[in-house]
DNA sequence: GGCCGGCCATGACACAGATCAAGGCAGCGT
DNA sequence: ACGCTGCCTTGATCTGTGTCATGGCCGGCC
């Protein structure tokens, strides 16, 4: 376990290596959902010039830790990565999931340093994009700026969102929620919206949740009996889109 | 009911009668936790001038509805806010408190509408920033800009907080945390760390909490039972302040 | 190829907190 | 002053989910 730390860490990411894994935002087949959305041409080469492409995450390789200095944001290229924080007891809160296209890391912002960690599900490729020069860069660029506004507003929603499925929804209708944002994500990548495999384990899901391990089994058992899904291990097929919205319950 | 809302709304903080409520940054005893933080001088005049006051607003007041357009940020002058979001069957998710020198409404930023509602706990004076003018200051001071990101941040790591305590914290946990965070934020308006009025109600509180106003009632009187706090209504004495941080075990 | 460790499923039981019910109290409008 | 209404407290009971225990499965590694 701690070989694979080692090896792991934001010195990976950043580091010189940047030339062996050149992908520019332009053949990104991500970009229109992804932070060069708002710019074109020009800006979107000065944008470019910035991010840092490294070597990819193997599987639970670490992306960031909490508590390390703050210096880049991070946008999901491919695979699939979870963050969390610990708590004071040591258990683990997770408190997102992200996909291709999708940025985290800007909960470090505030004081300087990481208030979370972020590990890969499954092997991932990352850019990282150092904050200090994008914020540089947005000052000049009114659109970037504007969006990442919008990014750190949607991060506070989407958590907003999590607070009151915790709050007022059962397991089945949280683990509902969950599966439709998925689905919903896939889609926007234009992949299934029905039949996908989930990179996180039931203890991740559980854990994200605020629920055990036991209680994801029994409701993914429950919706498979009542042929709302089929469920093959981490392989979901939604049978039933209707039930799983009416299972869902409001939960969005 | 009806009639409290219709005197409400954004229409009138921004409207035309801030001459009545002029009060500067300058004066303001809140300017040094509160956005003018990162500012002096000239900058700060310059902002000063697009800030709007306008009369308080009395308890229970609505100061943006969720769906509105969203136009500006606001900052707590006096009093005291909740913010809340309905849930698709009608219930309310309290998603936050906002005390003086706290600002709120950058939820809205994302979607440009509001995500969320707030509404005055009890009278309440409050400053308006019209976010398009601010956005454009802040491309011009690079302070400014670097402490929106942070305010950003700080809100997306509380909700960390949140989803975090609600996800594993029982309920005497989930309350001793609330209290100490109340306490610490008199603290930093140099007000008493254990004693104050809570200006939100039960019902209020355990919506937060995600528990019901009975188990608010009971963890109340169980903390004054042990001495931990003394509780006269929304009056609270925290009399054992190391026993309220080990009730809370590790939430903060 | 077989063993081992992590993950997943399912059943029996326990418990924290929800729900239901009842009553007290304070503030407000008439 | 009165009664009303909303808020708070406390008790009795119920229930969804946690906890504990067991066994199966799959994938990696010797």
């Amino acid at each position: 376990m701690s070989a694979r730390m080692a090896n792991s860490s934001d010195a990976n990411i950043g580091s010189a290596c940047s030339h062996e894994y050149r992908v520019s935002c332009d053949t990104c087949r991500l970009s229109q959902i992804c932070l060069p959305l708002a710019l074109n041409g020009e800006d979107l080469d000065r944008l470019e010039r910035i991010i840092q492409r490294s070597k990819p995450l193997q599987k639970n390789d670490l992306l960031y830790r909490e508590g390390a200095p703050f210096e880049s944001i991070y946008a999901v290229r491919s695979g699939a990565v979870k963050a969390f924080r610990t708590t004071g007891d040591g258990r683990e809160q997770v408190t997102g999931f992200y996909f291709p296209g999708e940025i985290l890391g800007m909960d470090g912002i505030s004081s300087g340093a990481h208030a979370s960690s972020a590990r890969a599900l499954e092997t991932s490729a990352i850019c990282a994009i150092p904050f200090d020069s994008l914020e540089r860069l947005s000052a000049h660029l009114p659109g970037l700026q504007r969006h990442l506004f919008q990014l750190m507003s949607r991060e506070i929603t989407e958590d907003q969102l999590l607070i009151t499925l915790l709050s007022k929804n059962a397991a089945e209708e949280r683990v509902a929620t969950l599966l439709l944002s998925i689905a919903r994500r896939n889609a926007r990548r234009h992949l299934s919206a029905t039949q996908f495999r989930l990179p996180m384990s039931r203890i991740d899901i559980g854990n994200y949740l605020g629920l055990t391990v036991e209680t994801i089994s029994r409701v993914f058992s429950r919706l498979q009996k009542n042929g709302v899904l089929a469920v093959d291990n981490k392989e979901i097929h939604v049978l039933d889109n209707a039930a799983l919205e009416r299972a869902a319950n409001l939960g969005t």
